[in-house]
RNA sequence: GCGGCCGUGCCGAAGCGGUCUAACGGGCCGGACUUAGGAUCCGGUGGCUUAGUGCCUUCGCAGGUUCGAAUCCUGCCGGCCGCACCA
């Protein structure tokens, strides 16, 4: 048998694609705009597994929305800056920018061998001058906004690589690659301000209704609102007298504050110094501070770590109560949350609890359950749940839950408290103190300050005459890069080295993609203004917060600088599942890697495509399977031998061909347009097998029609070998352009068909029957009903169903009498079934005449739908077998 | 601890109130074609069976709702993921 070579057809194909640019697109407001969009890569210059399901779902939908009309935008870019690429530089002692290009150029290549339909001239690449520009142009308008601003912040600092690095390169408070402990340093550093964002961040997570509900959670979880209560308490002088001095603790349970037996600080809260200041334990307190604080900064907020505090030997009044408590400082106090204090209740909070034993702290019961009262003393464990406030003041027997407010209104009228909303989102670090990102657009000028760069003077671009031979920041190293004149004073003026961080790139590049040439802003409004939002975003969970988050910011800023008019940038969002080998996650150093390029030597890219939407749903993991690729290899094979020549024999089928091809185009949309790419696949498996039985009997005009059918429906997942059979029926390219092709509800159905004007009579039919029923089990009633017949049967009943409440049995005889059971030997059955069963659903095969004569042996006759029957039987009287009526009823 | 998800036949994986012994693919078994293998095609793949498409039993376990449950509800068991000293 002669082989395809698979491989050999697409490049075919993807060459055509190309020549003719079949999958560029401009803005048309005469058709329907579809914007899909899959998250671009990072360019590690190899496309691995996870890279090729992506973009294989993504591509597929395309190609289906493109069919059915719509004038899609799907590109590609490469999200190209960031650290990887400079390691690869300074190793090689190289530039990054050129192994960026060499990367890109690989990934490229990739994924055009997979014959994704991207509109190539829109690529963009976030490193070029063209892309960052834009970056600086925004990261401007913030600053003007406010939104942008500069401050102190703690970073990680390699004495050794005498460099920053990212938290995540830090194992164990060590450098990842020179195993030196990184130290803690102070430096100013940019932020943006996305907390004033947070609310409506918040906020508009209800209307992603089409987003993945885990992702809108933990988008949720990570803005961290949480409603609480400020309450002050003075602090007890050091003479043992209330003094004026106070701080502030948030809390979320005021209704524990009567069962207040200490204050917690984390170490770092600035009123420690001051407390400890000149007290005896002084010393003590600082040697706490410093070790929890810079030793165990890495292991602290690890879950395993114990929880240790101490006391700094002062005291605070309860404001409530006039109650001393002690003050402590703990390690598990974060000063980042909250107000970095904390009131501690051990009777009511498990952690608590745990401290003040072991600190050895009393304990105060203010909640109790109903039946029952508690005894501090002989407590094993905080009791967490809800109950009855005692030794509450003016809020004793009252629910602690229902209390809430009251108390918050208490403390507002005392003055010593008040509500509020407390978010665990925090402003974005953007600086990076690393050479392959955008240059932030500052300069500092010797007299005049800090200076934005004017917008005309953009882009500031990296300088390429920069060594990394040396560790460190090389910006910082570059004499054309560093002087600058200041935009004010024309003085000198020292342009800051500090990149932006990469995650800023991606928080736009959607919009840009709407006009990527445009040079007067970051895009064209006008553009955007047709393309925008992003209808189906597609990429990896590991993006759920961040990029999302960032990319939420973006729009709404762009949005308020009046760019565009959309607030939320994504409508649907798919996130696909990961893909393993038997079960474990693919990865260079377990050494399983299973390279997508060696599948699309073997197969061609229609197997590893269509293997790979098939083999699991979008959302599922999916595990690879080597002979599940070569099984979906010999399937599309022999797809392929259905446009072998042929003879065929007679048109017994056409009628099925023509109404399963119906079938099909209505079934695989519907699943395509669910994302059930695997049910479309089974379907055109299903279509393909059923195709390849049927050949020897349909007519060629017939058959060709449910080619060409099968061609375009097919297109989406396999378009290479799609393209390659439409052009063997002799059909003009391309089938990726081609129009989905419309079904006729009624084709689906053949016994609709063949009967469409008794219909309704045929209805009426089986309700009297149902009539004569009354839904109990009739004796001597049967009802013939072809199977195509049976959901509407089944429908009827239920319906009946409702009303009497007594239908089951009557219903379960109807699919246990089902057609697969009697086959053809229906009509030795005949006597049984009147016997046994008040309807009886009818094989397609069941020759009628022998059914009348089975009938009539018995002594019985068919009623009126008989004619039904035979009307239908007339309609194909070359068939062998008789194609079925509707209905026949058998009277006694 | 909080939040989300999932347990289906030998395996992967559909189904999400009645067309369910449960799609589809793999594997395995058998048959046809072949000198043989491969490929291709056909059939089988829960149990019992007087062999009649007859009976019974299965969708993690136990209950419940319903005329009817793999599907809905409750509880339990088992697995996965995200967040978390968050006050």
């Amino acid at each position: 048998m002669e082989t395809v070579d698979l491989k050999k057809v697409a490049s075919k194909w993807q060459k055509k694609w190309a020549d003719k640019k079949a999958f560029e697109v401009k803005e048309d407001p005469k058709k329907p705009k579809y914007y899909c969009l899959e998250m671009f890569p990072y360019p590690s210059g190899k496309l691995h597994m996870g890279h090729v399901r992506n973009y294989s779902i993504g591509d597929a939908f395309v190609r289906y929305k493109r069919l059915k009309g719509f004038n899609v935008l799907y590109p590609m870019g490469y999200d190209a800056f960031g650290l990887p690429a400079e390691n690869a530089a300074i190793k090689n002692n190289s530039h990054p920018e050129a192994w960026t290009d060499k990367c890109i150029g690989m990934m490229h290549e990739q994924q055009l061998e997979m014959g994704f339909s991207y509109d190539w001239s829109r690529q963009v690449g976030t490193h070029k001058p063209e892309y960052y520009h834009w970056n600086q142009w925004i990261f401007l308008q913030m600053l003007k906004k406010g939104l942008a601003y500069k401050r102190q912040s703690t970073i990680n600092w390699c004495p050794s690589c005498m460099t920053v690095t990212a938290s995540e390169e830090v194992i164990d408070g060590k450098c990842w690659r020179c195993k030196t402990t990184i130290e803690l340093k102070e430096k100013e550093q940019w932020f943006l301000k996305i907390t004033a964002y947070t609310e409506e961040l918040l906020k508009d997570i209800d209307k992603l209704e089409h987003w993945p509900e885990r992702v809108r959670t933990m988008q949720r979880n990570w803005i961290g609102r949480s409603e609480g209560t400020l309450v002050d308490f003075p602090i007890v002088d050091k003479d043992g007298k209330q003094g004026k001095e106070k701080f502030t603790i948030f809390t979320t349970r005021p209704d524990t504050l009567w069962g207040v037996t200490f204050v917690v600080f984390a170490p770092e809260h600035p009123k420690v110094m001051e407390l400890v200041k000149g007290t005896k334990d002084e010393r003590k307190v600082l040697e706490f501070i410093k070790t929890t604080t810079v030793d165990e900064k890495f292991t602290r907020s690890e879950e395993a770590t114990e929880k240790k505090g101490m006391s700094t030997g002062r005291y605070a009044v309860n404001p409530l109560t006039g109650d001393k408590v002690p003050i402590y400082i703990a390690n598990f106090v974060l000063m980042e949350y909250g107000t970095g204090a904390i009131m501690a209740v051990p009777t009511h909070d498990q952690r608590d609890y745990e401290f003040a034993k072991k600190y050895d702290i009393p304990l105060k019961v203010v909640i109790t359950p109903k039946d029952k009262k508690l005894d501090a003393a002989t407590m094993k464990e905080a009791y967490v749940d809800d109950g009855v406030l005692v030794e509450s003041g003016p809020f004793n027997g009252k629910n602690n839950r229902e209390a809430i407010p009251l108390i918050n209104e208490y403390l507002k009228k005392q003055k010593i408290g008040k509500t509020t909303v407390n978010y665990r989102l925090r402003d974005w670090l953007i600086s990076r103190q690393r050479y392959w990102g955008t240059p932030i657009p500052i300069v500092y000028c010797e007299k005049c300050g800090m200076q934005p760069v004017p917008e005309e003077q953009l882009p500031i671009k990296l300088p390429k005459d920069v060594k990394f031979d040396q560790t460190g920041n090389p910006l910082e190293r570059s004499k054309a890069f560093l002087n600058a004149k200041c935009p004010k004073c024309k003085g000198n003026a020292r342009r800051e080295t500090d990149t932006m961080a990469t995650f800023l790139d991606s928080s736009w590049y959607f919009l840009r993609y709407c006009s990527p040439k445009y040079d007067k802003a970051p895009f064209d409004p006008k553009a955007a203004a047709y393309w925008m939002p992003v209808d189906q975003y597609i990429g990896g969970i590991e993006h759920a917060i961040l990029h999302l988050l960032y990319a939420r910011f973006f729009t709404k800023v762009l949005r308020d600088l009046g760019l565009t008019k959309v607030d939320e940038p994504f409508t649907r969002l798919l996130c696909q599942g990961m893909v393993t080998l038997n079960g474990e996650t693919m990865s260079k150093s377990k050494g399983n890697v299973v390279d997508p390029g060696v599948i699309n030597d073997k197969y061609g890219p229609d197997t590893a495509r269509m293997f790979i939407l098939f083999a699991a749903s979008p959302e599922a993991p999916l595990d690879w399977s080597d002979t599940g690729a070569e099984s979906t290899f010999r399937f599309i094979l022999k797809f392929g031998r259905l446009f072998d020549k042929h003879e065929s024999v007679d048109g017994v089928k056409d009628k099925l061909v023509v109404s399963k091809m119906h079938r099909i185009i209505k079934t695989v949309g519907e699943e395509i347009e669910d994302f059930q790419l695997n049910n479309a696949i089974i379907s055109m498996m299903d279509y393909v097998n059923f195709l390849q039985k049927s050949k020897d009997h349909t007519s060629p005009k017939v058959f060709k029609e449910a080619l060409k059918a099968s061609c375009v429906l097919f297109s989406p997942i396999i378009p290479h070998f799609c393209e390659e059979n439409w052009e063997i029926l002799g059909e003009k390219p391309f089938v990726s352009l081609q129009e989905w092709p419309k079904y006729d509800e009624k084709k689906i159905d053949i016994a609709a068909e063949a009967a469409d004007e008794l219909a309704d009579s045929t209805r009426s039919d089986i309700l009297k029957v149902l009539e004569l029923a009354k839904i109990s089990v009739p004796k001597g009633i049967t009802l013939f009903v072809a199977p195509q017949w049976k959901y509407d049967l089944v429908k009827l009943v239920k319906e009946k169903a409702k009303e009497t409440r007594d239908s089951g049995a009557i219903i379960k005889e109807v699919m246990k009498t089902d057609l697969k059971r009697y086959g053809q030997d229906i009509v030795k059955m005949v006597p049984k079934l009147v016997e046994k069963s008040p309807i009886v659903v009818l094989d397609e095969k069941i020759e009628l005449k022998a059914l009348e004569a089975a009938a009539s042996d018995l002594g019985k006759e068919f009623d009126c739908a008989v004619k039904v029957v035979k009307a239908s039987e007339s309609t194909d009287a070359k068939a062998k077998v008789a194609m079925p009526g509707k209905c026949a009823i058998l009277v006694n």
